[in-house]
DNA sequence: GCATCTCTCGTCCAGTTGGTCGAAAATAAT
DNA sequence: ATTATTTTCGACCAACTGGACGAGAGATGC
């Protein structure tokens, strides 16, 4: 049989790579050539793991959403530390990350962003780790506060980041 | 002569139609086409106005980045009541215009943002109005809590709005 | 009337798009 | 060696892209 042993893996793997691609030039702005001599293989190859350019993309998408996830958060210092850290780490991909996520949104109407599948998941996850740093009253106000730094920062291309 | 007298400002009314074509469909996803169609006009009378796509697309982002500019703030009343109606205007189109502007932005470097004459102009005008509610001193750090709350609103679908 | 200007339009072009398809290469089981 | 299966590939298609172009429509100045 093929090479490939673990298909869902590989999937994963091409996805995580996409995302990268998508985020820097856009869904439209990205044809499934470009994204194919970009992963190193044949447009044909990639349709062979994802039936449509929107099933990449969304899979890209679940990818990057669900990365943070992951990101384990250093339960040590004072809560001032432990969300500089966080931010620092949020801040490396934050501009690339909001440019894919909005474009994941694009069209959608509230109704359908709230019902999204992948939206919750990553709130929520955000939601978490605030929880565990400044605990669950402050949570929702500290992560807003978060957001609109990092959009700042991102904004003013770094300049304002003091 | 021809019909429109004030090309300039026939120029800038289809920049403005055409930015919410734009941040609806993205700037890769809308052909010259589909916008002449959704101005009711054709392709080649949109080319009049607008020498390319990329100048078009520059003059609608412009449009709505200055738009806020105009908006004037009711100076009465507390803090905290301009600070809730502000956000109420902001929060209309918060989401179209942010999407706009990440299409803008994207694939942009840190120095080419912080560079860039649009960003700096909308952005000084949003802190100037900042400033004009809460004084010089808490401006950056009221925009930024501001920014927050509506892209956590936005993300939300506007279910976290409490 | 006529020339002149802006504006509008349809048509054309080469290049690209997402997606299909049949064949070839590669691997594994027998 | 001969299958069977998976992975890769290049060629192909209709549809669309941004842009160029010349012709005509409308209005004004003479």
């Amino acid at each position: 049989m093929p090479k490939i042993i673990d298909r869902d893996k590989y999937r994963c793997e091409l996805a995580e790579r996409a995302a990268g691609f998508f985020s820097k030039h856009g869904y439209a702005g990205v044809g499934m050539r470009g994204i194919a001599d970009h992963l190193g293989m044949s447009k044909s190859a990639l349709y062979h793991y994802f039936p449509t350019k929107e099933a990449l993309f969304l899979a890209s998408t679940k990818v990057v959403m669900s990365r943070t996830a992951g990101a384990p958060i250093d339960t040590m210092g004072s809560q001032e530390a432990q969300l500089a850290a966080l931010m620092d780490v949020l801040r490396a991909n934050f501009g690339s990350e909001l440019t894919l996520v909005f474009d994941y949104l694009r069209g959608k109407t509230p109704e359908e962003i709230a019902s999204d599948e992948a939206m919750q998941i990553s709130l929520s996850t955000y939601l978490n780790i605030m929880e565990r740093i400044v605990g669950p009253e402050r949570a929702s106000q500290t992560l807003s506060a978060v957001m609109g730094e990092l959009m700042l920062d991102y904004l003013s291309g770094g300049v304002l980041s003091d």
